[in-house]
RNA sequence: GGUCCCAUCGUCUAGAGGCCUAGGACACAUCCCUUUCACGGAUGCGACAGGGGUUCAAAUCCCCUUGGGACUACCA
C-alpha cells in the first residue's frame, strides 16, 4: 500500500455537470496537481431512473472542456475500475455481508408504512427521528415469516453510539454525537446499495486517499467513517468545501440562470475563464494576480487555505474576466469559438482572413460570445439601415465630411491600412482647422454612413474587412438622405 | 423541530494577537487617454454582524445572541 494521493469527483449523471461540481472536481484536480497524485472519474448511476447516458456525454464533455483530465475513469480504465457504478453492483452485497457476518449490519423488515410512522412521531415529539432498530433482534422464526409473507429486508448499519470526531481539511475538527444518527441502510430491499455505501465501497476499493467534496456532505462523513471502521479499512482524509450560492443566497438553481458548465458555454462564457473564476471562489492566489490558468494555480494551491465559508456567485466578474480572456486569446481560436454565434449571417461574405479582421477589432468591448451578433451587423449584407443616424448624417458637417471622405475612398487602395488611416486622420485635422469640427463629429459622419451607427469597432479596421464597394455604395446612399 | 457548518467592503477575498487609521479584485463614481463604444491609467466610495470576556494588545482566541447555509430518505 502507498501513500499516494488519489481524489475522485464522482458526479451522478442526473443532469449535465453543474457549475458547483465543476468547482468539486477543480479542487480535486488542483490537489493531485500539486501533491502529485492520481484524479479518477467515476460515475455514480446508482439511481436508474434519473440517469441519462446523455448527461453522462455531457460531465465528461464539460470535465474535458475545463482541462480536468482525470488518470482513471469509465472512458480510460485503470486498476481499479470499472469506474461506473452500475458496472459494479455484484461487489457490493459481498461487503454487505462481510458487515451482516460480523455483527455490524443486520437485516430490517420494516415496511415503508411502519417508517413513515415512526418519522411522524419523532417530529410530533419535536426529536430527531431515528430508527427504533425494531428489528434489530428478530428471532429466526420471526424471519421466516416475514420471508414467507414475500418481504424482502434492507440491510441496516448498525451504528455504534459514542462521539465521532475527525480532523477536515478545509474545517478543522469535527465533532459528532452518533447517537443521532440512527441505523442507516446500505442495502435497499431491491438489492441495491444506498449512497452512503456504494461510497465508502469504491473509495475504499479505489483507494482513495482524500475526499474532497461539498458541504452538503458533511452529515454524510460519520455514516462514511463507521463503515470504513466496520471493515477494518483505512479511514481517508476528508475536506469540505463552502457551497455556492446565488445572489439571493439560496442554492444556486436553474431560475437563477446557468447552472451547468454547458450552459454557460452556450452564453459564451470561455471554459478558461470559468474554471478560473470559480477557483476565486473560496481560494486566493497568493501573488495576487487573479487571472491564472489551471496549471498555475495548482502550483500556488494550498488546501487548507480554502475559505469554509459559502460563496455567491455573482456575474460582475466573471463577466470581466470572461472579457478579459477574450482579449487575450488567439485571434484564430477566438474567431473558431465564435462562428457559432455569428448565426443568421451570411459568412461567405467574407473571407476567413476578413473574417478574422473583424473579429480582431469586435472582441475587445466583448464580455461574452454571445454579444458578438449584436457587434457586427454592418459587416454584413450590401446596404446598413440608417433610422439610427439620421440625424446625425442630415448637417451641413455630414455632408462635408462624407463629400471629401467619398473622394478619398475612391482613390484608396482598401489594403492599404496605413494609409487609409493617415488619410482619414489628414481629413480630421483639416476639417477642425476649417470649420472646427470635432475629430469625433468627422468620424461620426463616417461611422453612421458606413455602419448605421454611433459606435463600434475602430474604423479603418471596419473599411478594411468591408472593401472598396460597400463603403462608396454606402456613403452615396447616406449622402441621398442628407437633405440641408 | 433536531444536528452540523459558516460570518471582513454590494460581491469574491487578504488577514493565522501587535505590521490594520484593515490590503487587493469585480462593480459603482469622477478624471485622464482617445476617431465612437471600449480597453488602459489615476482617484474616490465602501467592511471586521452585535454583545460579553481573555490579553499590555483582538478582525484575529473563548462564550452568548443574531443572521445565513447544509443535512435530517430503502435520492445521490
Amino acid at each position: 500500500m502507498s501513500d499516494k494521493v488519489r481524489v475522485r469527483i464522482a458526479p451522478s449523471p442526473s443532469g449535465n455537470l453543474h457549475i458547483g461540481t465543476a468547482r468539486t472536481a477543480l479542487f480535486n484536480y488542483l490537489y493531485a496537481k500539486k501533491t502529485g497524485g492520481t484524479f479518477v472519474l467515476r460515475i455514480e448511476d446508482t439511481d436508474a431512473e434519473r440517469t441519462e447516458q446523455a448527461y453522462v456525454d455531457n460531465i465528461f464533455d464539460s470535465l474535458k472542456a475545463l482541462g480536468l483530465n482525470w488518470d482513471e475513469g469509465p472512458d480510460v480504465g485503470g486498476e481499479y475500475g470499472p469506474y461506473t457504478q452500475s458496472q459494479r453492483f455484484d461487489i457490493y452485497p459481498k461487503y454487505a455481508q462481510i458487515l451482516l457476518d460480523k455483527g455490524y449490519a443486520y437485516e430490517c423488515f420494516c415496511t415503508n408504512e411502519e417508517l413513515e410512522h415512526e418519522k411522524e412521531e419523532a417530529v410530533k415529539n419535536h426529536k430527531p427521528y431515528v430508527y427504533s432498530r425494531k428489528c434489530l433482534d428478530i428471532t429466526p422464526e420471526q424471519r421466516e415469516q416475514y420471508i414467507k409473507e414475500g418481504r424482502k429486508p434492507s440491510i441496516r448499519f448498525k451504528v455504534e453510539h459514542k462521539e465521532l470526531v475527525f480532523n477536515d481539511m478545509v474545517k478543522g475538527e469535527l465533532k459528532f454525537d452518533t447517537s443521532l444518527i440512527g441505523d442507516f441502510v446500505i442495502m435497499k430491499s431491491n438489492g441495491a446499495p444506498t449512497y452512503n455505501f456504494a461510497v465508502v465501497i469504491d473509495d475504499m476499493l479505489m483507494k482513495i486517499s482524500h475526499i474532497i467534496r461539498g458541504e452538503d456532505h458533511i452529515s454524510n462523513t460519520p455514516k462514511q467513517i463507521l463503515i470504513y471502521e466496520a471493515l477494518g479499512a483505512k479511514v481517508p482524509e476528508f475536506g469540505h468545501l463552502g457551497m455556492i450560492l446565488a445572489p439571493d443566497r439560496s442554492k444556486l438553481s436553474k431560475r437563477h440562470g446557468a447552472t451547468a458548465v454547458s450552459d454557460f458555454v452556450k452564453e459564451g462564457y470561455l471554459t478558461d475563464a470559468l474554471i478560473n473564476f470559480v477557483a476565486l471562489l473560496g481560494w486566493a492566489p497568493s501573488d495576487s494576480v487573479e487571472i491564472k490558468t489551471v496549471d498555475e494555480i495548482a502550483q500556488d494551491f494550498r488546501i487548507n487555505e480554502i475559505s469554509s465559508s459559502n460563496s455567491i456567485f455573482e456575474y460582475d466578474k466573471l463577466n470581466w474576466m470572461n472579457g478579459q480572456y477574450i482579449k487575450k486569446m488567439d485571434i484564430s481560436k477566438l474567431t473558431d469559438m465564435i462562428i457559432p454565434f455569428l448565426e443568421g449571417y451570411d459568412l461567405s461574405e467574407l473571407s476567413r482572413e476578413k473574417l478574422e479582421k473583424m473579429v480582431e477589432i469586435t472582441r475587445e468591448p466583448l464580455t461574452t460570445l454571445k454579444e458578438i451578433k449584436d457587434a457586427v451587423p454592418y459587416f454584413f449584407g450590401e446596404h446598413v439601415p440608417l433610422d439610427e443616424v439620421k440625424e446625425l448624417l442630415n448637417t451641413e458637417l455630414s455632408k462635408n465630411v462624407l463629400n471629401k471622405f467619398l473622394t478619398l475612398a475612391q482613390g484608396w487602395d482598401f489594403s492599404d491600412e496605413e494609409k487609409i488611416h493617415n488619410d482619414l486622420a489628414d481629413l480630421r485635422t483639416e476639417f477642425k482647422e476649417k470649420y472646427g469640427y470635432k475629430p469625433k463629429e468627422t468620424m461620426w459622419a463616417i461611422r453612421g454612413a458606413i455602419t448605421g451607427r454611433t459606435r463600434g469597432a475602430d474604423m479603418v479596421g471596419i473599411l478594411t474587412v468591408i472593401g472598396k464597394e460597400k463603403t462608396i455604395l454606402r456613403t452615396k446612399e447616406a449622402l441621398s438622405t442628407i437633405k440641408v
